[in-house]
RNA sequence: GGGCGAUUAGCGCAGCUGGUUUAGAGCAUCUGCCUUACAAGCAGAGGGUCGGGGGUUCGAAUCCCUCAUCGCCCACCA
């Protein structure tokens, strides 16, 4: 072997494995005979970098496909990126700002020229960054959510989609920001407490002079376009309205009462001005009782001339107008101050303005049935279940999915107007105009007569196909691979992207593939910081992870992450977990310098190895059983933390501290080739959580061919366990503690070896383990406590070890005190328990028995500890 | 405002359909050790009555109600 440092040196190893991973193509997967397991990425920002969240998903991600791959699956996870339509063009408008450049002075195609410069440049860094992590994609297959076969996909689906009526075009209110003068989604809404007022305006009542009822609204400006006035109808203080109309304050319009029970009788006045075209609630209300909706503003946010009044005026200086022209009418009643949340735009800052217009939408009722079928029948399993919760109440509600974005950078909407104003909907251009050719009869028309839809499609509808479309499922539904990896395995996400994706792809799979896309799902956490904030740039609080690697290693930020991350729960970063994680790269690196430390000689095996043998591989079969079972439910940490557990204190400070040979002595065969074996199946059983470490030390442990890897070693299975041996050592352990104890106590050193009296007997078979680790010169039987012996016990049993010097009594007694009332407490509980005839009459058989156990023992360790005080206060 | 979830040692967690010795590991803490693999270490120890209150039950951290606190999602009052 060469030789190994005393510090596990990860930077090196890391780079050095993962070439030589990818030159043997360890990752790549194609359909065969095995059974596959598959796994698409939650394809990141294409232009973004890493960041912890990353960390954490693509950790686990590359944990499952590991262990999958070690169990003899054909494991493929498949990396891609996503072209994240809105942040993507957001940055490269931005870019193009910086230089002096508007996105209005470019065309679409040279818009597109530097988006597409912008993603080359930047794009695939996070992938990079994903290899550091050790992630075991198959990188062949890095696809792209605009790269051809995906973007024909994503066109296909929409023309299908249309002709099956799922797809219309709607109006509908949306975000727009009159800076930017474009749409914006919800998402990119933020909305701020504003200190405000709330204006009480007066309406008169039509045809009665001097009666007027008044309307209370943040935003007199609207009264432009207003065009009903609405009151609740079980509001008494109004029924004399119903039927009548009313008048605009200085607009002059005559416009109905409409009574709904939308609105809330205790707020303001209990009268709401409707404005259809500038109100979300007031279009719904608009859409009811079929309203005018007049729209007047421009999108610039200037009153436009359907405003009749202000035209050209800027929004805000209407509203302070408004207002003094209201108050000169004596139109206004009061002016109260008011506190309201105000939508602004992400991008620029701008106070949203709601407005109408026309958008695509896909239609979801048909499409949510079976999907939400699909995770209430756990044919979709969610981990954690209680996301099934949120789904499921989404999935009852579910809204049509506004799929237009008023984006150049993203998948053009493959729909042509025509000169009449009407529109075909077609895969290309040139079907577009034989579509169009057959609608209007005109074969006149050319490709320069259409004019194709300028929006983009929503990025979801693009990632909603990921996996399918990564087998190219969509253009070629039978395909080998498609049939092969889908539906896929696993999906590792956050649950932040439940609706956007998740339940989509869960309606894609079912609608364009019959059959689930996955069968579970695996909710990670949200990383935050150690006092619970998100992490976010804003904040700085967000380490950047590849410092971390390097700082703590691959293999230890991993294991950092792992270590605090169950399911569905927030994890809070700390570096410390990262330290943990290094300490224990350490731990092992350096259980193996141990190991490859000693000679061996054909001797005799001893007989506390022959135990330590026996023993650790129960209990190593114990460990990889548990581990079995965590894994399967997704319990990664608790999986984690039993590996750590066997590696660190069975395998370390146990088994390989009472194999070990005295100093200068030479190890007997049987016991070195059984250490070795231990080692390897540790090792790969550790490997899926610690791909690089394990690989180097796999190495070391044995020769290998070129080729070979531990990551395609087979994964160990559990074997049989002898219970009675493991809980025998179990007590030989406690009583090494005990000696050790009295060590510590008494300040003897671990070299001075000690006698050990007992009064009863040992865990049987147990005498050479207990000898060596507690360092034991005799064991001596005895009746009765030596008087200058320091005593614990375990169990029933009382041990002691004698010291030359004498024992103050008073402190054992005290001990013997403490540990007679712990027990007298516990046994008066028992005790009730079976007095109480109801127990006893109503318990099941094996409760009772247990408890008259506990009675038992209770009672014989009680009479053990009265006889040792009462041999102490005889003296 | 509606819904969901949480509240267990200093910290972040486990404790699954109520009953295996009056709650379990990890980290941190404390004590003693540089013992020839590892001080990123070794050995040992202490620490919680399970958010408060009420109820069901022979028996509750575990089930129910209620209050409190926190988090998440959805909707959002003009």
């Amino acid at each position: 072997m060469s030789e190994l440092a005393t510090k596990y040196d990860p930077s090196e190893v890391e780079s050095k494995w993962y070439a030589y991973w990818m030159e043997h193509r360890l990752f790549h997967s194609e359909p065969d005979g095995r059974e596959p397991f598959c796994i698409v990425i939650p394809p990141p920002n294409v232009t973004g970098v890493l960041h912890m969240g990353h960390m954490l998903n693509n950790t686990i991600q590359d944990i499952l496909v590991r262990r999958a791959r070690m169990q003899g699956k054909n494991a493929l996870w498949v990396p891609g990126t996503d072209h994240a339509a809105i942040s993507t063009e957001a940055k490269v408008v931005a870019k193009l700002a910086s230089e002096g450049v508007a996105k209005t002075d470019l065309t679409r195609e040279e818009f597109l020229k530097h988006a597409w410069d912008w993603t080359h440049r930047y794009g695939g860094i996070i992938l990079e960054q994903l290899k550091k992590l050790g992630a075991s994609c198959d990188w062949e297959r890095t696809a792209f959510t605009m790269d051809d076969v995906r973007s024909r996909s994503v066109i296909r689906v929409f023309v299908k989609l249309f002709e099956k009526g799922l797809i219309y075009r709607g109006v509908r209110m949306v975000n727009w920001d009159p800076k930017a003068l474009t749409a914006l989604s919800d998402e990119e809404v933020i909305y701020k407490e504003e200190q405000s007022h709330l204006f009480y305006l007066r309406y008169m009542v039509e045809g009665e002079p001097g009666r007027y009822i008044v309307v209370a609204t943040t935003r007199p400006e609207t009264i432009l376009g207003d065009t009903a006035v609405c009151v609740n109808p079980n509001d008494e203080r109004y029924s004399w309205l119903k039927g009548k109309r009313v008048i605009v304050p200085l607009v002059g319009r005559s416009v109905p009462i409409i009574m709904d029970e939308y609105v809330e009788m205790d707020f303001g006045t209990g009268c709401l001005k409707v404005t259809p075209a500038h109100d979300v609630n007031d279009y719904m209300l608009g859409e009811k009782y079929n309203l005018p909706s007049i729209d007047i503003f421009n999108p610039d946010g200037t009153i436009a001339e359907a405003g009749g009044m202000f035209v050209g005026m800027d929004r805000f200086d209407v509203r302070r107008k408004i207002m003094e022209d209201l108050k000169a009418a004596d139109l206004v009643e009061k002016v109260e101050d008011y506190v309201n949340k105000v939508g602004h735009s992400e991008r620029t800052d701008a106070v949203i303005e709601p407005k109408l217009s026309t958008q695509w939408f896909v239609k979801m009722e048909d499409l949510a049935k079976p999907a939400l079928e699909g995770v209430e029948k756990d044919d979709i399993k969610y981990v954690p279940s209680k996301f099934k919760n949120l789904y499921r109440h989404w999935m009852t509600n579910i809204k049509d999915w506004c799929i237009s974005r008023q984006l150049w950078w993203g998948h053009q909407i493959p729909a042509w107007y025509l000169p009449d104003g009407s529109y075909v909907v077609a895969e290309t251009e040139e079907d577009a105009l034989v579509k169009a050719i057959e609608k209007t009869n005109d074969a006149s028309l050319t490709l320069a007569d259409l004019k194709q839809d300028p929006d983009c499609l929503d990025t979801w509808f693009s990632s909603w196909l990921w996996p399918i479309s990564l087998f190219n499922g969509i253009l070629e539904p039978d395909n080998e691979e498609i049939r092969y990896y889908y539906p896929t395995t696993d999906l590792v996400t956050a649950p932040d992207i439940i609706f956007f994706w998740v339940a989509r792809m869960i309606m894609a799979g079912y609608e364009f593939m019959g059959k689930e896309p996955f069968h579970n799902v695996y909710f990670t956490g949200i990383v935050r910081d150690k006092i619970g904030r998100k992490m976010s740039k804003s904040l700085g609080n967000s380490p950047d992870p590849l410092d971390l690697i390097d700082r703590f290693g691959a293999d230890g930020v991993r294991m950092g992450l792992m270590l605090a991350a169950p399911a569905g729960n927030d994890i809070m970063y700390d570096d410390s977990l990262c330290e943990q994680g290094r300490n224990f790269c350490n731990k092992i690196w350096n259980a193996l310098r141990l190991v490859k430390g000693w000679d061996t000689a054909d001797k005799e095996q001893p007989e506390s190895a022959r135990l330590a043998v026996d023993w650790f591989g129960s209990m190593l079969n114990r460990t990889l059983a548990e581990v079995d079972d965590l894994m399967g439910k997704f319990r990664i940490s608790e999986a984690l933390m039993a590996v750590y557990k066997l590696f660190w204190d069975e395998f370390s400070s146990w088994y390989l501290e009472i194999v070990k040979p005295a100093y200068g002595s030479p190890m007997d065969q049987t016991t070195y080739k059984a250490t070795l074996d231990y080692f390897d199946t540790l090792l790969r059983l550790l490997h899926s959580f610690m791909p690089f470490i394990t690989e180097e030390l796999w190495q070391h442990l044995s020769a290998r061919e070129e080729g070979e890897s531990i990551m395609i070693a087979e994964l160990p299975k559990p074997g049989s366990v002898d219970e009675t041996l493991l809980a025998r050592f179990e007590e030989a352990k406690e009583i090494i503690a005990g000696v050790r104890t009295i060590r510590l106590k008494k300040q003897i050193a671990n070299k001075t070896p000690l006698t050990l009296n007992v009064e009863g007997s040992l865990p049987e078979g147990m005498l050479p383990v207990i000898e060596k680790m507690a360092n034991l010169q005799e064991v001596e039987k005895v009746a009765e406590k030596n008087p200058t012996a320091m005593a614990f016990r375990v169990g029933a049993t009382q041990y002691s070890v004698p010291l030359s010097e004498q024992v103050d009594p008073e402190e054992e007694l005290c001990k013997l005190e403490a540990d007679r009332k712990h027990y007298e407490g516990f046994l008066v509980g028992v005790k009730k328990k079976l007095a109480n005839e109801r127990f006893v009459a109503n318990a099941p058989e094996a409760v009772v028995a247990l408890e008259r156990k506990k009675e038992a023992d209770a009672t014989a360790k009680l009479e053990a500890i009265d006889a040792a005080m009462k041999a102490l206060q005889n003296r």
